[in-house]
DNA sequence: CAATCTCGCTTGCATTTTGCAAGTCATTTG
DNA sequence: CAAATGACTTGCAAAATGCAAGCGAGATTG
């Protein structure tokens, strides 16, 4: 399965942003690091249910650009945490801007879990 | 192809966003309709050289959910060109914050076209 | 201390989406 | 009226996705 990104199709900093992030999960991922899940099993029991080889590759991906790192677990045998680099922490923006537009267009969504940040609507009501 | 999508992973917020936009195309053309492109034309010769039938996909796709809108061209025969409706509009955000990442975090990216409305960074160079 | 269990993957397909080239069809221009 | 242009559609090969199953290493359990 794709690890490496093919080529970059501009220098349009849109483009080549989604060129990493362009897809159905890797934001999905992203929202879940965010959100303070950090093993395998964590994010593969998020509701969407991403499957096992995806989240694998997607993972792959974003430790090869530096966006997530991994780190021995603490407790547990041979197993890894996942977690956001400062780069990786930075979409965070991106991933608000996305809950936001969600939350006012989108009928029928709701944020089950917070970011541990700020947030900053003024004036709404699901968040 | 696919214009109605299937069905909703999740009540989050995120995930059902990237149900509309989260792929690789959907918000270059949002993009190309924030810096004023309207025209079928005008989109396909954007460095990205997007294929005919995902552009006719995607345009669909946005159509339906109300994103955009499209007028019969003003000059031109059977022709039209195509707008973000109020809620296209409010995608701005979430280009804005991809923007400022992928600046940040590219090598070789740069804005080539400013969107109409403001910029907030107090500090970027290449913007 | 062998048998089972759980976690974190990998592998093998079937299905879906993408990408590319070519074709169509209504204007529009020379 | 012949050729060109713009906006698509169609066909097909290639890639990505989804699903189920398998697998190895360390933890648990009897």
């Amino acid at each position: 399965m794709s690890t490496a990104l093919p080529k970059r199709r501009s220098v349009c900093p849109v483009a080549c942003t989604l060129d990493l992030i362009g897809d159905k999960w890797t934001l999905l991922v992203i929202r879940d690091l965010i959100v303070g899940k950090s093993t395998f099993k964590e994010i593969t029991s998020s509701p969407e249910r991403v499957a096992t080889n995806i989240l694998a590759d997607r993972l792959k991906r974003l430790l090869a650009h530096g966006l997530i790192e991994r780190r021995p677990a603490p407790d547990h045998g041979g197993r890894f945490t996942y977690h956001l680099t400062e780069s990786g922490q930075r979409l965070e923006p991106v991933l608000a801007a996305i809950t936001d537009w969600g939350l006012e267009h989108l009928e029928g969504t709701e944020v089950r879990v917070k970011p541990p940040a700020e947030s900053n609507h003024p004036t709404e009501t699901a968040r």
